[in-house]
Parts: C-alpha cells; structure tokens; sequence
DNA sequence: GCGTAAAACGAACGTTCGTGCTATATTGCC
DNA sequence: GGCAATATAGCACGAACGTTCGTTTTACGC
C-alpha cells in the first residue's frame, strides 16, 4: 500500500477520529445546540483532550459547518436514499413524508431534527452556519417541491396547488410534529400527522375520478422503478 | 407594616425597572434565545450594572422565568385579546390566525414568535423553564382547539375533523410560517399560510350554506363548491 | 527498525459567564 | 427633614469557554 489507489479507501487515522468526533457532535447539537456543543464536553465525550480534538478543526466554526456537513450526511442517508427508491412522482412524494416522520420518530439524532433545531437556533445569527443551514434546508423544500411538480406531471396530483405551497404545507407539519414531540414526547403525533399530510394529498389527487379514498389510485401505467439518482449531492 | 391604601397604585420604582429590564429581556431572548439572553448584555442595554440588574432577580433562572411570563403578557395583550373581540366559534378560530400571523409579521418580538424560538431552545433542557414553557404552548393549542370546538357547535364547522387535530395543523403552519420568514426573510410566506389555513377551514366548513366571506379565485368554475369530505378521521 | 510527520496531550492564556458580598445612593413614609 | 427600606454600584470569586503553544506519543512509508 503506496500513496498510490489504496490510499483514498484506507484513511488516515485522524480522518477516523474526526468522524467519529462529528458522530458523537451531531448528537450532542441536536439535543444542546450547536453553540452548546462544547469542545470540551464532546472532548469529555470522546474520552481526548480538548486541544487534540480541537486541533481536528481548527476553530469551533469549523466544527460547527463539519457538524452540520456531518448531519446533512446522515439525513440523505436516512431519508433521501429509502425515498428515491420510490418511483417518481406521488409514490416518491408520500415516501418522503414517511420516511421523514420515521426518521423524526425514531432515534437518528438524540435531540430530534438536527436541521429543525439549527435553524431554529441559528436564525438570528448571521454567518457561515446559519447560510449552511438555511441552504441545506432550501434543498429539503426543493426535493419535495420538485417531487410534487413531477407528480403534477405525471397527472397524479391536481394542479390546483402550487408545488412550492404543497412543499411548504408539508414541511410545516412535519416541523410541528417535530416540535410537539419534543416537546410533549408523545409519539402518536407522528401517526395524526401522517395521516394529516395522506388526506392533504388525497384531497390534491387529480380531479378525474370522484373515487374511494384508500386504495392507491393507480393511474399512471405501473412503472416497477425508476430509479434516476439525481438528487443534490455536492 | 402600614400598608397604605395607594401602595398597590404607585408601584415602587423597583418594579418600574424591573419591568423595563424585562421588556428588554423579551427581545434579547426572542433573538438570541434564552440563554443567549446575558445578564452583563442585558445590563449594558439597560445602562445599568450587572449587579444592579441581577438583584431584581436572585438567578439567571428567575430571570428567564420572569422573561417567559412577561411575553406572556405579550402574547396575550397581542394575539388573545384581539381576537377574543371576534364572536366565538369560526369567525373567531379565523381571527385567532390572522392575528397569529400579524404577529409574527410585526416587529412584536425582534426574533420572531418568542415562544417558538424558547421551545426549540428548551425542549432538550429539564427544567422549570422547559416546564413553563411547555404549558404556555398547550395553553395556545388548547385555546385553539377550544375554539374549533365552539365553531363545530355552533354547526360552522364539520365534525369531520377532531378539534385538538385541527388546532395541531393550524400551530404547525404557523410554526412553518415563522419558521420560513426567520430563515428567508421573506414575508409572502404569511399571505401564503394565511390562504393555506383559510382554505383549510373553509374545507371543513359545514355542510348547509356556502358563507362564502371571501370569495376564492378559482380556475374551475364548474365546482360551486367543495366536495363533502367523506373521510372520517380516526 | 528508523525517521519523520501526524496526532494527541497538558498547561496556560484572556474572556465571559453567573453569582456572592459590601458599600453607597436613592426612594418613600412618618 | 429624618430615617428605614430599597435600589444600585463596585468588586471579586470560581468555573467554563475558545484558543494557543510546546511537548510527547503514535502511526506508517521507507
């Protein structure tokens, strides 16, 4: 193993630590913060010293944007991934909302939506953090609005909504699921909110046909997958 | 000791203070939050010195307890009193929302809803604030949920909804409403929410006369009016 | 194995935080 | 106007923060 093919796939130590820091700090900013986020408590955490962990970043924004780099990340990896496999249009659509309300539910980040909360803590503050925030959170609302724009076309949504208002509702209610668990810490707001954005895109449902409400309308040709992988990434 | 029959008109001058230290504190606390909310910073802007300030309260803690309820106060004299002028039942639930979003659209906090902004704070911190907070926020849901109630027995709206789920939805626009304009600045996003909970209730209203306060541009004239929803929520 | 570069450490820095303690100014009742 | 109560200031403290620096340990290509 020269500095030769093998050198990209086998990292170097410090690489390892530093994801294993930014793991142990997008749990830590999602429950405290990303100005709790302490380097010496996630130094504590990660049984090192505060100046060897900080040497990994260089400023404690740096640490906060490789946080945020780290959560972003993960958040593809746990919602965008499962959703894509869905095919295009309002499968994908209702798949997104799912999984979200998965992912919001189940324990990815201990403190709820990582993004949530840094948006939420950092729209007062002007800087690099908050732009990264705000930028990663406008990705979020563009994948669903273009999902939504795509099931338009696909004839299996009404016109009568604009995507980027059906994107917006959707975030909407999934941000207050997010809050009211954390908040009150039942989790049967998941299920009242699924159900809450499933009738929103039934009522939405392309006009032709005055149908039952569960079964799935099947009215594009049934297309097994589809699976172009053109979603953000860098 | 001689309590004299004015002593409760004219207030001491300490409370003059400390109510002018907490209206400060209100704004300071809805922009950098209540923790950013800095006994030295907050002393500064009031002239005054640290210590000075802190006596009024005895802790920092007391201090954002005190800051809760004085937006509290806010809230109510802001959003509650205003709309209570409203007949109870629809007409009101609507101006409970417009008013809503006036709020958050005017400058009534410089950070927005102040108790979004604590919540999102504090929703991973034990505590009496966290605590008190918390209650603040089921008092406005239930405020709303009480309203959709008298609405649904006055026969304004359908019974198809259950009034905490209605209350939840029109919080999480809400939500999604401040949440937007604190990020992107951008205030269309309150006419957008307030048609988005508009056409919400003007689809749960109920079955007999079309009321019709507003018309809807519409691009299908055909549909005089929207379909009954059939589908019963569980 | 050796030598070097990367990684981690430990101590200290200057600030700022919340919080006491004590003295002084100000207020408000007789 | 005098006097007790209250309000404010001044100062200091310990702790925690981000950050710097010099040293020591570890990793790893040769």
């Amino acid at each position: 193993m020269t500095t030769s093919a093998t050198a990209k796939a086998v990292r170097a130590k410090g690489d390892r630590t530093r994801q294993a820091i930014l793991r142990a700090a997008v749990d830590v900013a999602s429950e405290e913060g990303l100005e709790g986020l302490t380097i010496g408590r996630l130094a504590t955490e990660m049984g090192m010293s505060k100046s060897g962990l900080f040497a990994h970043f260089g400023s404690k924004e740096e640490l906060q944007l490789a946080t945020v780099e780290a959560a972003r990340e993960v958040f593809i990896e746990a919602v965008i991934h499962p959703s894509f496999e869905s095919t295009r249009g309002l499968a994908r659509l209702r798949r997104l909302c799912e999984v979200w309300l998965d992912y919001a539910n189940g324990q990815v980040f201990r403190g709820g939506c990582f993004f949530f909360a840094a948006s939420a803590e950092f729209d007062g503050r002007p800087g690099p953090v908050r732009d990264r925030v705000a930028a990663i959170m406008r990705e979020w609302l563009t994948t669903l609005e273009r999902t939504a724009r795509e099931a338009q076309a696909a004839g299996e949504l009404s016109r009568d909504v604009t995507p980027a208002q059906l994107a917006f509702e959707i975030n909407a209610l999934e941000l207050g699921a997010n809050w009211a668990f954390q908040l009150y810490g039942d989790a049967r707001v998941f299920a009242q909110t699924r159900e809450a954005i499933l009738q929103r895109l039934r009522g939405l449902s392309a006009a032709d046909a005055p149908q039952a409400t569960r079964p799935r309308p099947k009215r594009s040709p049934r297309k097994t997958k589809a699976p172009e992988k053109k979603h953000v990434r860098g």
